[in-house]
DNA sequence: CTGAAAGCGCTTACAG
DNA sequence: CTGAAAGCGCTTACAG
């Protein structure tokens, strides 16, 4: 119960106490054989006593493993980053690495400034989640050590792996999904100039076009305009809204309501990701799902992979539609009691 | 642009370079004086040509020290947890700290293995955020390094530093708005069974014996059921519930309004914790709100103080009310157009 | 201002 | 099965 702060018992103690070698204590405490049965006893029983714990230091220093990985999100805020982390995290712990996570705010530079940071820790592997990494510094870095980035960035380096979600097939699915309710004036709320975004717009363009439908003729940048068209009872106003994400799905929900707008009877909403909160607001959001924890396994399970002296992949994954209260017929009739 | 992953240069490698001796790229790579002008130029030069890296282990291995702070939290989901965390990078960017996070899930075996995982990486510090951590495994960890707890477990010993708000003037806040607006039948939502949201509990109660109000006969532990009184219609039932978080707010607004009950004409809610959710959901949940940067940042500056030789304190914050459109006057009429 | 030496705490061959 | 020695890459006194 005393203050162990003070000397932190070596390795050098622990043989002293038991009477034996650095050398038998070093394989004794890792569990390596080569050492009786009554000394490992007798040493593990010293170590125990002493409160001996391996420096980790000079374990890494002789090593020259750290068996760590860096974690790096964009936004630590989005439940999207979030379970992509939790992904990451639950496979590392079945192949005894440790994961240190830091958020990049968004911001270049501050990621720039938190990945040289733990670079310094010296991992063994990086793992960036976001959609809108710099392709530049990601080359630099995984020139250095693996990397795999969960998410789209454009012009990714071949050094570097990468998981995402097939934007096209998920936007492809909430057109389908819309059609198939009745819906002909289905407008595209664009999220920001990112590649999944402009993904996403891209796959609602064909998709229209193989239904035989025009694009909304205006597609709005913003969501407040967007409500005023709908709002204006134009005949060719839009009577549903696939967005590129659910943020910007639950600006448009908000706004609407505001308005007096009621979702889904004069508007059906189709969100992108199907984050936490899509369920639990009102109406509840239909939208997207990307396997995120899966995605996080997958990239942890590539790291290693690349860490053993395979190459960088490029692994997608498909998404799914999660069917909730913000969608229904055109005519107002709710999708479900 | 060759791949740099083989043979990684040393100090070593440098002064060979340079033709000067170790000691001097010590020196000179740290920015300390000691070394000419012209030598330091050619060492920085040659550090630089060779691409050279400062190695962590051997670094902390001789200074005895990492300059990294562990961030263990309950929940990586919960914008609470995360805003803290955001708090403590921030705050120890200025102090040249590396942060490394990790997640507990809300499960104390998890949290304990991850914890001693970073413990293995050799912290100068931990921040642990939890407001249910275990208060004997804390004791332990914070006898071997410095350690502050955000949140408000209960029995705490001394040798752990402590920040967290004020949840009695917090609750407080909240019963006295709704008696404000007229308000007398108020109910209370409890969370779970931890520290903080016991003491929201028993805040409620003094502040509506203060007032010379009863507490709402059944306090039902579910929203469920408190929908169900509401709705009921009885002349006893409740015109108002602030609740022990937001979480189980937003829960009650979406059983309220599934109901077919209008929030606030027929319930006024206040949620705890003001979550980024709150301000998007309609309506807009009213709610009290915690300095969580704030107090992410007193973490930090607490637990450098004490890795500098200070002993742990107590810090309490002051939390605020943020009025939106889920509390109103019994009456029905909107608090706001 | 500069260099040679010791040492941080561990692991890893290598002898016995 | 056990011990003595070298070395990982750095920093820190200590001489010159």
């Amino acid at each position: 119960m005393k203050d162990q702060r003070e000397h932190r018992p070596t390795i050098h103690d622990v043989a002293a106490e038991a009477g034996v070698s650095k050398s038998l204590v070093s394989l004794a405490v890792r569990g390596e054989n080569g050492v009786g049965a009554q000394t490992r006893a007798r040493i593990l029983d010293a170590a125990d006593r002493l409160g001996y714990r391996s420096n980790p230091w000079a374990r890494s220093l002789v090593r020259g493993r750290s068996q760590t990985i860096a974690v790096l999100v964009d936004d630590l805020r989005s439940g999207y980053h979030t379970d992509v982390v939790h992904g990451v995290e639950d496979a590392a712990d079945s192949s005894a690495m440790t994961v240190m996570v830091a958020d990049g705010r968004r911001d270049r530079d501050v990621l720039r400034a938190r990945l040289e940071r733990m670079l310094a820790l010296g991992p063994e592997g990086i793992v960036i989640v976001s959609g809108e990494a710099d392709a530049a510094m990601i080359g630099d870095i995984a020139r250095r050590v693996p990397l795999v980035v969960v998410g789209r960035p454009t012009d990714l380096p071949p050094e570097a792996g990468q998981v995402h979600n097939d934007d096209r097939v998920g936007m492809r699915l909430a057109v389908h999904h819309l059609t198939a309710l009745g819906h002909r004036r289905i407008a595209h709320l664009p999220g920001s100039p990112r590649p999944a975004a402009a993904a996403r717009r891209e796959s609602y363009g064909a998709t229209m076009a193989e239904l035989g439908l025009e694009e909304h003729a205006a597609v709005p940048a913003d969501p407040q305009a967007l409500v005023a068209a709908v709002g204006s009872g134009s005949a060719d106003a839009p009577t549903a809204v696939c967005c590129a994400n659910d943020r910007i799905a639950v600006e448009l929900i908000g706004r609407a309501l505001d308005a007096g707008l009621e979702v889904p009877a004069r508007l059906s909403v189709v969100g992108y990701d199907n984050l936490d909160f899509a369920a639990q607001m009102r109406p509840a959001l239909t939208s997207v799902d990307q396997p995120r924890r899966t995605m996080g396994a997958f990239a942890l399970q590539q790291l290693a992979e690349m860490i053993g002296g395979a190459s960088a992949r490029h692994e997608v994954v498909t998404p799914t539609l999660v069917l909730r209260d913000s969608t229904a017929p055109p005519d107002g009739r709710p999708r479900r009691s």
